[in-house]
DNA sequence: CTGCATGCAAAAACTTTGCACCGCC
DNA sequence: GGCGGTGCAAAGTTTTTGCATGCAG
């Protein structure tokens, strides 16, 4: 059985509150101002528990750290390759790309994984 | 100006030969057998520039180490959740996505990387 | 009390890099 | 011969793990 910890629960409250998918590096910095001896390893820990007790969304960039996103709800992500952001994309209708996978293949497909790149709105303006 | 170099070609051509979606590490291996002595480095620096140059693709699968594979036409892969295979998928229709993800973003989107996962064929009959 | 969680540090996993030497052009 | 490529090893980056101690149930 799980045990309730303050760690897990301010890293999980951090998380909600930020839209920018930090890594855990990040997380650890912030965490640690209110747990100063918090340790990475503990961050570690806690974000490989809460992502798979699907409270946290794990999402990986292609290149650089492993980042987080403490919103569940189904959504894609955008990468810019000028500054690195990552944002939140809302986009609807692509629910069906699971059948046009499975169509001219025998296995299972359980779901996808998916991230656009491109260059952002603030570095298109610059 | 970039040289010819004898590694390279055959880093290249072992990726055409297969179609696994090897890591790093497997390629060392086996180019090894034609060049004992040729170094992980050596692998790395020319997997990278071969990508580069777009003569081979990197595909990233969230977790473990960087696939490459030898296929540049465009495709999607399928990975297995049960035995970790990286499977080839034919699908057709998905160029809209883009377009789809542009429709309520104010930044430029380039394109898109994406991956099925789920249980590939011969862990389904098993 | 019992056992999961933590902090700390060491180590693992993966990739990059500095440097002297080698070999393509 | 000049310069990019190689081998080797060291170091960098990111993540995991062992262990003694701490704290929730």
């Amino acid at each position: 059985m799980q045990k309730y910890s303050r760690q897990r629960e301010a890293i999980k409250n951090f998380l909600a509150a930020r839209h920018d998918h930090p890594a855990a590096e990040t997380i650890y910095l912030n965490i640690r101002e209110e747990f100063p001896n918090i340790s990475l390893g503990t961050v570690y820990r806690n974000l490989a528990l809460l992502s798979e007790m699907g409270e946290i969304r794990k999402i990986s960039i292609g290149s650089g750290p492993e980042r987080y996103d403490g919103n569940i709800q189904p959504h894609y992500h955008f990468i810019c390759k000028c500054c690195g952001s990552v944002l939140d994309l809302g986009i609807r209708g692509m629910d069906h790309i699971d059948i046009l996978a499975g169509q001219n293949f025998d296995g299972e497909i359980e779901g996808h994984n998916a991230y656009f790149y491109g260059t952002c709105p603030a570095c298109v303006a610059r």
